[in-house]
DNA sequence: CGGTCATATGACCGACCAGTCACATTATAA
DNA sequence: TTATAATGTGACTGGTCGGTCATATGACCG
């Protein structure tokens, strides 16, 4: 956790290291990532880190929360009617992500990174944490199975496994797509002149999920 | 490119050589991947590595180069029918691709990280593998649409994207299905237990791609 | 035996790393 | 003003890195 005297920083100077910060953990691998070039960057003297931050662990764990704040925020800021459909729910849910991931792709990739690369934490979390999104889907799978919206013989943990095999990379996909890079978007804060693309992609993409690429059978 | 003095090695140093450096770029990005851990795993003196390839980035590219080549062999195996509806080939490829993932997970983690991590690569190279396996997809789909197996309306390029999120990640998966970590497997040399259930995986897989997750409707 | 050539070696180099600490600077209070 | 506490600083340490090179070893040949 960061000390007290990081919290006290002026509001800019304290944005700026993290800006920084992120920037490093996000471009490298934890190990790669150089506290000397975060400082260097910010501006800042090396003793003056550690003042704020016990040691490049600390400061990382730091910037992993955020993320997950940050993330955990947009998601449930997901509008949820009670009447709405599985696949409704689910445009939603790729609606918010699809929005995290544009807004903020620092930390989405530092998330990422934390999840699918190498990291400091300890192997057990990371396990729960690859799981845990693939459990949320499956669950909600389930449910959406057991009320008839979802065709009685897939398999749950198949299906989990395509929604998260399609999220981990819909952040790429978009910014591809809409033609801008994910610095440009961040750099802009929004993208609203292609909020109205970005929809129709991702509605594409759950039309797939749910119909599937193959003309309708006729048995 | 190796030096000749490289491949005058005896059988078991060269490829001991290899299975350490693959080990070490497989767990590690370019830049945390360390010749000196490879030399002393492999116990050879640093000197020697230095006769067999020019640099770091030598070295790394001749374990990319050997991982292209294996997955081009095992890709170019699979049985190609003429009458092969375009969901049948989809089978086969998805085959070939678990075979190669599950029996060279260190291969295709070497690639993988090639083009979705960081690498010495010219950019531009990246660029064009991360598209080539998309754009490859997508005349595949642009064929089988205009053959009528595949709906009119589908967006060609979400259909691509669709597939390679799902193959990008379709080795772990696997692994975790069927119950071995990607070592184990790797140790066996096979997985001949398993390969009916993997083949039920990944049919199972393919079948939410051509008919989607949702209850078929009655329009 | 000596001579020649390919190969093996590890001490060494400069660069960079995470982290420390004695000291300088600034803010606060008396 | 001075005393005290909080914050800022960057040279320094011990270590690892990629890469080099003078030297050692061994194989083959006459």
């Amino acid at each position: 956790m960061p000390s007290a005297t990081f919290f006290n920083l002026p509001d800019d100077k304290r944005q700026r290291i993290l800006d920084c910060a992120l920037e490093e953990f996000a471009r490298n691998d934890f190990d790669s990532a150089s506290i000397s070039q975060i400082v260097a960057q910010a501006g800042i003297a090396k003793g003056s880190l550690y003042q704020y931050f016990e040691d490049k662990t600390d400061l990382y764990r730091y910037l992993l929360e955020l993320a997950i704040q940050k993330k955990r925020e947009m998601m449930s800021a997901v509008p949820t009617a009670d009447g709405q459909t599985f696949f409704e729910m689910l445009r939603s849910m790729f609606g918010a992500l699809a929005q995290y991931e544009l807004l903020y792709p620092k930390l989405a990739r530092v998330g990422y990174r934390a999840v699918y690369g190498k990291s400091p934490l300890p192997e057990e979390m990371l396990r729960l944490a690859r799981r845990s999104t693939q459990d949320y889907f499956a669950l909600l799978i389930e449910q959406a199975r057991q009320r008839g919206e979802i065709r009685a013989d897939v398999d749950v943990a198949a299906g989990a496994y395509l929604f998260t095999a399609v999220l981990t990379q819909l952040g790429s996909y978009l910014a591809e797509r809409i033609g801008m890079s994910a610095d440009e978007i961040a750099a802009t804060g929004s993208y609203p002149l292609h909020e109205a693309q970005v929809q129709a992609q991702f509605n594409q993409m759950i039309d797939l999920l749910e119909s599937g690429l193959g003309t309708p059978r006729k048995d």
